[in-house]
DNA sequence: AGACTGACGGTCT
DNA sequence: GAGACCGCCAGTC
């Protein structure tokens, strides 16, 4: 169990439909303010191989980040939430208070 | 063992 | 409201 694995944690507690970014998901990992882990283990994540829905986690700007290492995959990931019932707007960004993804109050126990 | 890379967030101007 | 600067950790070569 690594830190990255406690991030994946997280994600996949993400449900369809909803989207979260990654200062909340550091936050839930217990990681606050370190965002930026959040989006390095994403990076390692496999895209087909993992149960991960990495595509389900956006920035605080509300939209897809991209970057030339990810070879494309930045817009399959807007693909994959637009599938989802997700709208993107003109600026590639959507309403993340529509989809943000709130996180449950007690997930395990107190 | 040291250095480089890599999907961000928050705050200030 | 938008742009710029700073700080973080883990994995890999």
């Amino acid at each position: 169990m690594s830190t990255y694995d406690r991030i994946y944690q997280i994600v996949r507690q993400i449900p369809p439909g909803r989207v979260a970014t990654y200062g909340q998901i550091a936050t839930l990992a217990d990681l606050p303010g370190q965002a930026r882990l959040v989006g390095y283990a994403l990076y390692r994540v496999d895209l087909a191989n993992s149960d991960v829905p990495w595509h389900r986690v956006i920035n605080a700007k509300g939209c897809v980040s991209h970057s030339p290492q990810r070879r494309g995959t930045d817009y399959h990931q807007q693909a994959l939430l637009e599938a989802e019932g997700i709208e993107f707007d003109e600026s590639g960004k959507l309403n993340l208070k529509q989809y943000l993804w709130r996180s449950p109050p007690t997930s395990t126990s107190v």
